[in-house]
DNA sequence: ATGGTAGCGCTGCTA
């Protein structure tokens, strides 16, 4: 099985480069974040054509998350199934069966400074994604939990941490949140099979030339349940989908994340 | 130089 997760900054966007990259790629699950539309407007026939099932939640805008599958798409759910609060709905997790794999794609809010209210409420989010996996799952199946987590796992995974004084991503408390979403049994199945290195990064901001100077952040996370992470066989960061192509076709700001799994 | 770019959608917000 081929998963993907790919926050695309928009489906209309970034819908050809999309479909040019299925068929250069095969995913059988694609795991989608800011697909910036409507459920009334999901491509669901342009992924239809192209051999897939998909599931979508959102509602216009902005966020909105979808899970495409050739491997069959069952028990979808859109939203946490127990909310807090403290916690807003903002159409940022969907979850679905998938080939034998219980799959969560998740965009986990941006949290924009630490002193906001949005800060708040993005390690709020963490807490109930973690009460989701608790309530809905079992760490002994195949669970894989992917998307733009909006936060760094550890230092080497942004260019510079000097540079990240006083911002989001990177504190404490949003690293102690993920650590809890992990503790429920999971792996960041990127970072062990690649255990030393830098990175690699998935996210590079539009301005200022960031891609071209490696100056990116590994916060798209592909978490996967230990009998699931056993059977991962590659994981990485695919760049190439990062860079322009020419023309009028922009690339997202995010590269895709890809992990093969063996049956 | 308190900037820059992309997307949505039409004004400024979000990232």
């Amino acid at each position: 099985m081929r998963l993907v997760t790919w926050n695309v900054n928009s489906l209309k966007a970034r819908l050809p480069r999309l479909e040019d990259w299925i068929g250069s790629h095969a995913p059988d699950v694609l795991l989608l974040q800011e697909t910036k539309c409507t459920d009334e407007a999901f491509p669901r026939e342009e992924f239809s054509r192209l051999g897939y099932e998909s599931a979508h939640h959102g509602d216009g805008r902005w966020n909105g998350v979808a899970i495409v599958s050739r491997l069959g798409l069952e028990d979808v759910r859109s939203g946490f199934r127990e909310r807090a609060a403290e916690t807003p709905d903002e159409c940022r997790i969907l979850s679905a069966n998938c080939g034998g794999v219980k799959v969560f794609s998740v965009y986990v809010p941006n949290g924009r400074a630490v002193d906001s209210e949005f800060y708040a409420a993005k390690l709020a989010w963490l807490a109930n994604l973690r009460r989701e996996l608790d309530t809905t799952c079992d760490p002994s199946d195949a669970v894989a939990v992917g998307g733009d987590f909006n936060v760094a796992p550890e230092d080497r995974d942004v260019w510079d941490i000097t540079q990240f004084a006083g911002l989001t991503h990177v504190t404490r408390p949003e690293r102690e949140a993920l650590r809890a979403v992990l503790d429920f049994g999971l792996e960041d199945v990127v970072r062990r099979l690649h255990p030393d290195e830098v990175g690699p990064f998935s996210w590079w901001d539009y301005r200022g030339g960031a891609f071209h100077k490696g100056e990116g952040m590994r916060i798209d996370l592909l978490l996967a349940s230990a009998p699931l992470a056993a059977r991962v066989t590659a994981a990485y960061v695919d760049r190439e989908a990062r860079k322009g192509q020419g023309g009028e076709q922009q690339p997202s700001d995010h590269a895709p994340v890809v992990v093969e799994v063996v049956p």
